[in-house]
DNA sequence: ACAAATCTGTTGCATTTGCAACAGATTTTA
DNA sequence: TAAAATCTGTTGCAAATGCAACAGATTTGT
């Protein structure tokens, strides 16, 4: 976080009664939107999960991202002349704001609250995703699965302060989130524990250097 | 691009006498600033290119990032908690305008506009860079070079609307910008050719299909 | 509470990729 | 314009990764 402005409560303390600006209700394995039809939506995630799913030419199913709560995601962020099917499935129960880029700088006709503080903290929301994404390049750019693994959990060390933490994905999850081979992923985690370099139990881990 | 917003007029057209905005110019090979401080500092590349690398603790050298005319970057997009060193040099002689992201929206003494231009804009900037980063994702996450390559060709050609493309890249930079090894670039390189997908011409592509 | 679905853990084998090394072409710099 | 530096193109071999397949554990849905 870059400063100490509170996502959270900027959306949660406002009622939201503009028509430009919707929130759904999606339930599991409900699709949210797709990113086919070029309408500059963004979205905010105010609870649940989703993941942004790729199916590739081949019919390839690949998980190319995955927002949770204050997340913001949308086809406005995703570069035009993709061949790829792009869409957001609701992982569970999930709520989601829904709102287009262009008309967010129209005047709103209720003269709300809540568009005003919207676009003064957008560029917050927005910085926070490039963040998400540098650290996801980061990883990926990584040399080998030992690499991205350890370079991943020194960074979840570092962030809850200790050498024993836990991994917030699955497995399943995690190897997606590297783009690698889950058995792969499991192989070299098997290795790394061999070597004495990590104990693990269940998704927790310690680091033993 | 979003909007019609025009980038490169938004920042010419204001002389800059503020004290909160910096401008310097770099020779090839200068390092334009590192990403070990945290002072919040964003930049904008007015002309030339820079690099934006990686040392790890091996000493393992990676260009993670390349930003030309327009582009935004600084450390306030980088993940904190991270173990490299991570560094912005200038690959050309170059001109580049710094500020801090806190005092962006304190009041300049001198009332200058560029600061007002700046923030209204500062979200489309943000945007463009989100899409960047989305796309080397999209490429980094594909499973084998061949894919990365063919993805990669595809975009290039709808965005040129032609069969027929220069790559903005040497093969060099284009495989850190994969993130996979030079040789075996050129080796899938060389099996799209001799199996007649492409045809190649120094840096100039063809598609045959 | 039971069935169905998903996730974990493991392995052998095929394939892809990385590494090292080098010669020639091209570009940059003094 | 000559020398230095970088980039291209290629190869053989080693290492890493992906793929397929399966059994048991765990989680989810009804």
């Amino acid at each position: 976080m870059v400063t100490n402005f509170d996502k959270k409560n900027f959306i949660k303390n406002f009622k939201i009664n503009c028509k430009k600006i919707q929130i759904k209700k999606f339930l599991k394995g409900e699709t949210v939107t797709t990113y086919i039809e070029k309408r500059n939506q963004i979205c905010i995630v105010l609870s649940g999960e989703v993941d942004l799913i790729r199916y590739d030419v081949n019919g390839n199913k690949t998980i190319i991202g995955h927002f949770v709560e204050n997340d913001i995601f949308g086809e406005v962020f995703y570069p035009a002349n993709t061949n790829n099917e792009l869409f957001i499935t609701s992982v569970k129960k999930s709520e989601i704001l829904f709102f287009t880029y262009d008309t967010l700088f129209e005047k709103c006709e209720f003269e709300c609250n809540f568009h005003k503080e919207l676009m003064n903290n957008l560029s917050e929301l927005f910085i926070d995703e490039i963040i998400d994404l540098n650290l996801r390049i980061e990883l990926l750019t990584k040399r080998s699965i030992r690499e991205k693994l350890l370079s991943y959990f020194e960074i979840l060390s570092k962030r809850s302060m200790r050498k024993i933490f836990t991994i917030p994905y699955t497995y399943t999850d995690l190897a997606d989130y590297f783009s690698v081979d889950r058995s792969s992923l499991m192989r070299e985690l098997k290795m790394l524990i061999d070597e004495g370099f990590i104990k693990k139990e269940g998704n927790k881990i310690t680091l033993l250097f």
